[in-house]
DNA sequence: TCGCTAACGTGAATCCAATTCATAATATTC
DNA sequence: GAATATTATGAATTGGATTCACGTTAGCGA
């Protein structure tokens, strides 16, 4: 039996109008029209719900149990209209972000507390795990907003700058490198680099120095988290390469030393992609701009 | 916008099946006509529903909302037709029970007790406050069955009989009525009859003995509860006549007397009155029939 | 009890919207 | 890049929902 929406509604309008012809009139249908349905309906179900012993007709007990399906459906169909009401006024939304650079959960955390009072109805998210083709993720819906440092021609994705940051080579003080006052690709090749585990041409040690220069660290070890990268080098079983903004805490710890790289003006840029037609709607536009500015005020304060 | 059931059903079919194609299949339509009713669905609702960039076609972020709610609202219909399906097959239904006679909750409950240990399903209540217009409540379905002894010709209502009773006088020891073998109307004269409070042609004392032989008591007091009743009886502020099951108690009490009434046969029958087409239902017979042996046990032990 | 009025039912005609048919456009795969 | 699979499109068709016109029934007051 096909019940459809059409009846819910017509059956919630009788009860309340309290008879067939001024429902009629709520649903701007005629009083025939209505007749026509409810015996349709009735055949479907096959028993009556309605009781046509007294005239203006009222809700069998089957009807009743309709009409309690009805009440609780209907307002969810509503709410689901209004919801995509806003969805086109663009009051609420959908932001899963998905993360090339491990090392901005660091920021990325505070940019979205911000975010989240001010744009409460927007469903925030962080999906970590699909660094790898997270462009494609993007083209798919699967995902909204991508933080990379790697813009890659797209079609249909727009890639909006955030900021500026030097990639920053950090070891121990114990180590012999704390000698020299700049760090030049050859200096790996008696290291071990510790790195988040993501592929070569997602980490800026590698595209900027190492893979140029064609050189190999002596070992090349992959860690998650950023806390367990200095911890590993604090007790210098490694040297690391960390945005600038991950190492502002132990730029100040004796145990440290951090160096510039190479020519000594290495600076990358990170950026915020998302869908061509996505970068106007307002939360997104905000979440851009608190992308671009509350980051540089974390790392100076 | 008109969201339909139909386009819960093909979004979840959509995505169920994985594709457009697929789901046709599923639902026995041919793909053209799901990608029209997507087409309309997503002018509705005023975006878009599915990625199309990727060939099979998935759902966007507003699609997954809209599955959501499918996948709330769908099992909910489900629910209901095989709600409907049992109460067509009488598995299921309810039986809302209207007393004219206050007495009666005595051995009702006994009796629903065990009625609803074999009917789970079927949704059990007892009506008080229309024992005046029970008959036409009956007819315009807000019950279900009525226990009466009144039965009246009514087109449309079948009147199943339960068990024979008699009204019997009850009295205080104190009671100069004590004296009498057998009590007739006019004792009634100077005393104070305590009754239920319902009109008098429901009361067996008036309709059998005191209407007949216009007499009228020289007062006539209201309570509601039986145990009320056979309190003031006991402290000789009245006496009543009540049916013999619930005087049961008081037989073996030295503080009461009991009486047979006037001719003494006196014996009225109680019915359960049913609309015609309900008595036939599996549940309704089965009520009937513990309604007819039930009682009568409980009086003998 | 009669007759009036309001409310509901019925059947044929109509209309609109969902579906089909046929085919084009587009992505995916090897 | 051909072959395949998947979705889109437009005209034709179908079918179900609605309307129209009228018949029927219940309620109500004189």
């Amino acid at each position: 039996m096909y019940i459809e929406l059409r009846h819910l509604r017509t059956i919630r309008a009788i009860h309340q109008a309290g008879g067939l012809a001024r429902a009629a009139e709520m649903m701007n249908m005629t009083q025939s029209a209505l007749s026509h349905q409810v015996a349709g309906l009735e055949d479907q179900v096959g028993m009556e719900l309605f009781v046509r012993r007294s005239k203006p007709m009222t809700l069998s007990s089957a009807g009743i149990r309709l009409l309690r399906t009805a009440d609780r459906i209907l307002p969810e169909i509503s709410a689901l209209e209004e919801e995509f009401q806003s969805l086109r006024t663009g009051k609420t939304g959908r932001l899963h972000i998905a993360i090339q650079c491990h090392a901005c959960f660091d920021w990325l955390f505070a940019v979205l507390e911000m975010f989240r009072h001010a744009w409460p109805e927007v469903d925030v998210d962080i999906r970590a795990g699909l660094a790898f083709d997270s462009f494609p993720a993007l083209l798919r819906e699967e995902v909204d907003l991508v933080i990379s440092s790697n813009p890659e021609p797209l079609a249909g994705i727009t890639f909006n700058p955030l900021f500026d940051y030097q990639p920053t080579f950090v070891a121990s003080a114990q180590n012999p490198l704390a000698a020299k006052p700049m760090i030049e690709a050859t200096d790996f090749r008696d290291q071990t680099l510790i790195s988040y585990p993501v592929s070569r041409d997602k980490l800026d040690v590698f595209t900027d120095l190492l893979t140029p220069a064609k050189v190999e660290p002596r070992a090349h070890r992959l860690v998650e988290l950023t806390a367990v990268i200095l911890m590993l080098v604090g007790s210098n079983r490694g040297v690391a390469v960390l945005p600038d903004w991950v190492i502002r805490d132990v730029k100040t710890n004796a145990d440290y030393i951090t160096r510039p790289l190479a020519p000594g003006n290495l600076t990358r840029r990170l950026y915020a992609a998302t869908r061509d037609e996505d970068a106007a709607k307002p939360f997104m536009a905000h979440f851009i701009r608190l992308g671009r500015s509350e980051p540089v005020k974390l790392q100076r304060g």
